[in-house]
DNA sequence: GCACACCGGATTGTCGACAATATTAGGCAT
DNA sequence: ATGCCTAATATTGTCGACAATCCGGTGTGC
């Protein structure tokens, strides 16, 4: 539930004169960040067995170090982890991943519109900058560079919001989601309606209107739901890639 | 992230031949649901510190469970754990219990909408012996009472809603503000307002009417905002309660 | 009297070893 | 060959001990 940041303090010394010894401190916090980022860049299978020596070796770290980033990552929905059975990476059904878009939506709606009370002339910079980055993209028609700045985008809002407990909860959301972003990313189209739907976003925060923002943001993202639902129903009739053995991965009891 | 639920399985064997040897398995699991409902129900002052070998004496286990169970309340929000400095119960700022109440006007927004599309008779029956409980509070003028009645009742909802990722957010986000739910109860003529808004819930499930459902939860909702910043406003002008050397704790830096 | 280095107790972080438990493999009767 | 029981292996859960770190008090120089 606070997933990207690290303690604010004890990370300021060094940088001057070369790495002094080692950060020292935090092995756990390091282990934790590590695996973090590799289960959310996919960097293991879905619902892949975590063996905390495997693991242990991997990463070069002890095993309780280990233990804890998966108490933390459980905690946090990104593994999951059943007694005396160890841990696996959680694999987020269709459902799940819809009622995570849902909440997405009324998180972003309700940051957006704190945003336009709080957003500087700075902040619409950046944020037309961003706009205009991501135009480049799509007219470089590269879907996968333009899904970064996408995320970039949004976060920016989050950051202009300014909303401890809204943020942490919607980059929690995020990183669980994550398999299924490309999907909605990849139909035909949306890149083009996306970039126009940012530019109402950005238009109605510049004129620091909440209810034209909420709409706005609201209008974005029930295109991103329409597209996960119809990329869901595409899926279940034809499914587009299953490994040797998916089917019994695939049927989640949980 | 899942915390009222304890693992399912393994919690049956014992019950006939009287206790086999222990439960054996989760020592952990059960060391986490008692710190955190000591937490939860104020079992230690606000920022108190949580030193592992104290624990482990109080709730007789090993410092390897404390330990567990500390990072996942870390996780969940209601402890705060620095680096070797140990950890202390999560103190949360007017700001910050601000900020979650708006999150949860949203999210019960979400979820009556969704219950009101799965509300079955039997649902409504119980939704209605509930709202006569908590008419029978009022009338003795036990707004204590009424509160768990209260909680209960929007328990009720989310399971009807039976959407599994905002229900879980809702009740991490509600053991988190929980210090600041009798502010809201004590203020005089609330409970009876509360009331109706309650009844006004319930019917428009009734007619199973999500935009109706939709915005008698946030009439309601936002009436408890409105009381917490009311007291959150009197506190401010006028402490009531402030044990010795609380303004050092009462200046939370985060 | 005050600033500062230093020391000692208290507490957390980490490791290794062992016990408890699940999972797999193999043997045996049918 | 099949199904079940048993043994062996793999993996997690827990404990105790030790190192690393922080906090408070104490003494010293000025």
């Amino acid at each position: 539930m606070k997933p990207p940041v690290a303690h604010p303090s004890r990370r300021s010394s060094p940088a001057a004169h070369g790495a002094p010894l080692a950060p020292a401190a935090d092995r756990s916090a390091e282990v934790y960040q590590r695996l973090r980022s590799e289960i959310v860049s996919g960097g293991f299978h879905p619902n892949e067995r975590l063996v905390e020596a495997d693991l242990a070796l991997r990463l070069d770290a002890g095993r309780t170090a280990i233990r804890a980033a998966l108490v933390r990552l459980d905690q946090e929905g990104l593994v999951s982890r059943e007694p005396n059975r160890g841990a696996r990476v959680r694999l987020v059904s269709d459902r799940e991943a819809l009622e995570i878009e849902e909440v997405r939506v009324i998180l972003e709606q309700l940051i957006v519109r704190q945003a336009a009370q709080r957003v500087t002339a700075a902040d619409l910079r950046d944020l037309r900058r961003s706009i205009v980055r991501m135009r480049e993209r799509l007219a470089q028609s590269d879907p996968m560079g333009y899904s970064g700045l996408n995320a970039e985008f949004h976060q920016r809002i989050w950051t202009i919001a300014d909303h401890g407990t809204a943020g942490r909860l919607l980059a929690n959301l995020k990183s669980q989601s994550i398999r299924f972003q490309y999907r909605t990313i990849l139909r035909p189209g949306r890149t083009a309606s996306s970039l126009r739907e940012h530019e109402a976003i950005v238009e109605a925060l510049a004129s620091r209107d909440s209810d034209a923002s909420e709409a706005a943001m609201r209008q974005h993202l029930s295109q991103v739901v329409e597209t996960l639902k119809w990329s869901i129903d595409a899926q279940r009739r034809q499914p587009i890639w299953l490994p040797r053995g998916a089917s019994s991965i695939a049927s989640d009891p949980g």
